[in-house]
DNA sequence: CCGTATCCACGTGGATACTG
DNA sequence: CAGTATCCACGTGGATACGG
């Protein structure tokens, strides 16, 4: 019974990386190169954007498709499961603006 | 037009601290004190839960209430603006649920 | 173009002890 | 009961350089 609240909190840990709302994001719902989403990430470091990708294709919401030519050409889109994430952008979206809002009349 | 992201990545901070979707979760729809929370989350220490509930004060979810007698009583509850949380915590449960059994058939 | 390899600063979160 | 006060381990995230 208190592992009713475990989903969540698991969800959390999954969608909770630094850059990781924002490229699941840019992913929806189109498809984007490696270098496309770096440009729409102000302020990501390579680095960065290797491993969070990694680690939300590691968890099943990305998928990544290499392209065996040159120059190197690498794909990332959302699974099934990464686009069911939307009704929870969405409304963390929603939300956030009513939290934005609050703050700014304080 | 880039900044449609950005209360998303707002939200997301403001609840991803470690215990806070928890403390959110079972603060809905009562009202709690210090050491009822505390006996609900296994294994948090004081001085954690202190400090989630100070950060979730200032952001505006949470209402202290102090009484003053003894021994001390405090209870913590939702403000509306946490109140406004539900759809979110209950999208990213039913995300959850969708997660795991997902990564149960692997 | 799409990474990997090192190295490191910093903050979050935790252990423990004490207090009004 | 409901906290503070210290101290510290650890992992996340970042800077920089190099490679297929």
């Amino acid at each position: 019974m208190d592992d009713d609240i475990c989903p969540t909190e698991t969800a959390l840990d999954v969608i909770g990386g630094k850059w990781k709302g924002m490229i699941l994001f840019y992913l929806n719902p189109d498809k984007k190169r490696f270098n496309e989403l770096r440009r729409v990430l102000p302020g990501i470091t390579q680095r960065m954007l290797t491993k969070q990708l990694r680690e939300l294709e590691e968890d099943g919401l990305v998928h990544r498709e290499v392209y065996p030519v040159v120059p190197p050409k690498v794909e990332y889109s959302l699974t099934d499961l990464g686009q069911a994430l939307s009704p929870v952008l969405s409304s963390l979206k929603v939300w956030g603006e009513k939290y934005l809002e609050c703050k700014k009349s304080k």
